[in-house]
DNA sequence: ATTGAAATTTTGATAACTCAAAATGCGACT
DNA sequence: AGTCGCATTTTGAGTTATCAAAATTTCAAT
């Protein structure tokens, strides 16, 4: 077979992840919302995953949607490994800022040859996840996926610590730099206020920060380690 | 203007450098090369070609050939920038190895915003050339071409060094690279025998070495800088 | 001048991807 | 059960870039 142009690496990417937003693994993602992923309407969407169905990529059942087959979910996750191995190496070697890479990764993960991707990795010692704390799926295609809490459902005035940020938007990227909530720091939520639809949080050494609520849910957080 | 494709770029780069190769900045560069070029059949580089004059990027003579404009012109040296800094980028700081990174940035280039080439450049200092000693151009797409003298025309038993090597074939780069004929490598012809259809050089502290008169004439020279 | 070979251009098709808008199916609600 | 609204699919058309092969032009050699 040949290999996949960008567009069905965007196609089966974007599938990828509205199924895991889904939570159900085995899920269908409809038609529309898919569309409004790729940023193209419904009708193109439906001509273009029938393609992909042919090509055994994807599991298409008209009028409920699609879902990813094994072989689908493998080139999936390998898009995911050039993207999120093509942010760490921009923010790590290249010194870009934590806004800005996705849109640049999201351009190079397809340019990028597998030879250039396995030196990435090496050099950046096989990491485990990218700059959001997103997993980095191993060469193989699998990733294993830590279930976090989020801001809204962790316990409160315990030590706990930023791993992952579920959204790539460039603004609230830079809001949260600018707050020092940036991965592996240590936070603690202090109070959370449901009326006035915000959790206050205070980085270590730092001050209060107050966040709504539906930002708030986009920050995922593991308990603080036992000891530094 | 919409951003040109990368079928366009690589247009104007392969017209850029047929006409670097001709010698002549103004003399019309026939279809049937760029087609060669590009590896598509005379009949497609025609149809393109006439998109791009109406574009201004090209002037087109039918039945003669094609001529960068002023326009097509900056283009074509942004893409020679971006190319050139991304072979640089991929040898000195991923450690890639130079007869590898030619394809490598041949997708990439196309990928790379301005801003990551930005950032590179400034981490490689401002480089004036690229790993087989092509000449970068600066941002505003302008560049200086030292003229060299090739293993061909340059002084016998002096002390040269090499600065440029004008073919990207990678099983070509190895050889060099195994005989210790990178850029920068202090080196001397030490004979020419145009019966034997060879040249004799040897590089500073390295044996002997053997190579044809169509390869030494890609290798090019200045003389050894006065004093180490 | 004529002609013949080689390069170039034209013509007609094709593939991949997209949109607009018409047609259709699905499910929820009376 | 009937129907209304919304999501989805279908249809028809456009864009970009390509090829194969036929038609044309050019130029050099007679």
């Amino acid at each position: 077979m040949a290999l996949p142009s960008s567009t069905v690496e965007n196609y089966l990417k974007a599938i990828y992840q509205a199924q895991a937003a889904q939570g159900g693994e085995h899920r269908l993602v409809p038609m529309g919302r898919l569309a409004g992923a790729l940023g193209v309407v419904p009708g193109t969407a439906t001509t273009m995953v029938k393609t992909l169905a042919e090509s055994g990529l994807v599991d298409y059942e008209p009028y409920a949607g699609v879902r990813l087959t094994a072989a689908g979910e493998k080139l999936a996750a390998l898009v995911l490994r050039r993207h999120r191995l093509m942010e760490l190496f921009l923010v790590q070697v290249v010194g870009m800022s934590w806004a800005e890479v996705h849109d640049e990764a999201e351009r190079l993960e397809h340019a990028a040859s597998d030879r250039l991707i396995e030196r990435i990795d090496a050099m950046l010692g096989r990491p485990a996840s990218d700059p959001h704390g997103d997993p980095i799926p191993d060469s193989t295609g699998s990733m294993v996926t830590p279930e976090y809490q989020t801001l809204l459902t962790c316990p409160l005035g315990r030590p706990v610590v930023l791993t992952r940020v579920t959204d790539q938007d460039a603004a609230f990227l830079r809001f949260l730099e600018s707050s020092g909530l940036k991965p592996g720091q240590a936070i603690e939520v202090e109070a959370r206020n449901a009326a006035a639809d915000h959790v206050v949080v205070r980085g270590k050494g730092q001050r209060r920060i107050m966040i709504g609520m539906r930002a708030a849910a986009k920050l995922q957080v593991a308990p603080a380690p036992p000891a530094a």
